[in-house]
DNA sequence: CGAAAGATTGAGGTGGCTCAAACGGCGTGG
DNA sequence: CCACGCCGTTTGAGCCACCTCAATCTTTCG
């Protein structure tokens, strides 16, 4: 009755609470991993120190969800380190994700008081958190931050929309190979060369909450592909694409 | 083979080229019927006293596409009147469009030189052109205008995540529901009546393309609904809506 | 009024889902 | 070190929601 779901396993062995592990308390931003990725990379030094006074550095294990759906929104968070999912559920427990990010990528832009989506850490998350209200105060302060946030927000509108083309439209081949050559152009860039080697935290379900499939038809798409001569499928989640430039075509809709 | 599609009437009978009609120059934005709405309620009188010296209004009719594809993204665009698809393409066809937008909708947020969507007019639609340069530095001078920008940006982002997962896991006759149920708050706001009526001007390719469905299937499903009670068809693109409660039950995925 | 475009309805096909079983890696404990 | 259980992955068989193709009906507009 329903095209596509998780009802069982997906909303049965999901994560736990809202679980907060290892707050580490404010750290110097000019020093910091991320200093020349996301937004801070708009502001100057000095700027940098106020940064460093509202942030709060956290890390967040495995499997945990910092941002519950629907909760308060009271805190901003700079990814700075693993991959974090992020996702709509519907009440029967049907679940999309909208967004794989990881380091660099600013998180809680949201418009009413509470957050539109949930936040889960697929592998060992470290964030900066902020408070809604320090932050507010700072891009008030800073329009470079400003900017800088809203070229994200343009960003992320763009790769929505790709998004929706893949969920409206793609056939399963097409939206896995979509997923496979956006994960080949994340390790890359534009230079993308033959073999090239990918590996990735999320599991088959999260693949298929993503591209909105079922996680039997995202395995046996992947086997399609190999069985085909596109890519191997290493051990862990490790996959060689043979042929990006193939790969590449199908994604587009251009090839069967 | 495809599962969706407006391969052949939807890619043949596609409106015409790229045609501006009716540029009746510049006018003052302070008078302007959208005054309160989008960017432009952000600004002073003073300020829009600039903004009217950039802005060059339009009119363009029916089926007519202003924003190509993939084209240079030399203008912004604030819509003052009418209602316009926003939509993009896979190489045979098959399209996806990803919102419907109308008055105080600003238009053209492009992160690279070119525009990563198509736009058309559904009915008479009229325009305030900006150049892009002119805009940007309008950007420049008020903050105020680019705080109203990253807010618009953060909404459609959220509009951008629902719509997500209405084509990644909602079922036909959710969308239907949820597309319905979205123009009911177009029209009434919070307060919803029961009975309520509503017309928009979009015909049911439109909707099949923004639902990630085919024609025939939104018109099945608006006949289920019918035979359900749930809405009447009237002549026209107009439909009343018996229970608002109930189609939104049905919207958010907690009925069948 | 007539042509063309849009909408509805029917009959049949299929891509991806559901249910089910087997397989593999990995950590735990005996 | 191996047995065991858990979890994620793969593969198979059958089904169904939605798609395709096609005919008819309705609306729009010149």
């Amino acid at each position: 009755m329903m095209p596509s779901s998780l009802t069982a396993e997906n909303t049965a062995g999901r994560p736990r609470r809202l679980v907060i592990a290892g707050m580490e308390g404010c750290t110097n931003c000019a020093i910091c991993e991320v200093r020349a990725h996301g937004v801070c990379s708009a502001l100057r030094d000095d700027e940098l120190e106020r940064l460093a006074r509202a942030a709060v550095r956290m890390t967040v294990p495995p499997g945990h969800i910092f941002i519950e759906e629907g909760s308060r929104a009271t805190d901003f968070f700079n990814v700075t380190g693993g991959t974090v999912k992020l996702f709509k559920s519907l009440p029967d427990g049907r679940r999309q994700i909208t967004g794989f990010v990881s380091v660099g990528h600013f998180l809680g832009l949201a418009v009413s008081d509470r957050y539109a989506f949930g936040a889960e850490a697929i592998d060992q998350v470290k964030l900066c958190r902020f408070s809604r209200p320090k932050l507010e105060g700072m891009i008030e302060e800073f329009p470079r931050m400003e900017r800088r946030l809203l070229a994200e927000a343009a960003n992320e509108l763009v790769t929505a929309q790709d998004q929706m083309l893949l969920l409206g439209r793609k056939t399963a081949r097409e939206r896995v190979a979509s997923f496979l050559y956006g994960q080949l152009e994340n390790h890359y860039g534009d230079a993308i060369p033959p073999n090239a080697q990918i590996s990735f935290p999320m599991t088959r379900a999260d693949i298929a909450d993503f591209l909105g499939l079922t996680v039997e038809t995202v395995s046996r798409t992947l086997s399609g592909l190999r069985k085909d001569g596109l890519v191997t499928l290493n051990a862990g989640h490790g996959i060689t694409v043979i042929s990006p430039v193939r790969l590449e075509a199908i994604a587009r809709g251009g090839e069967s």
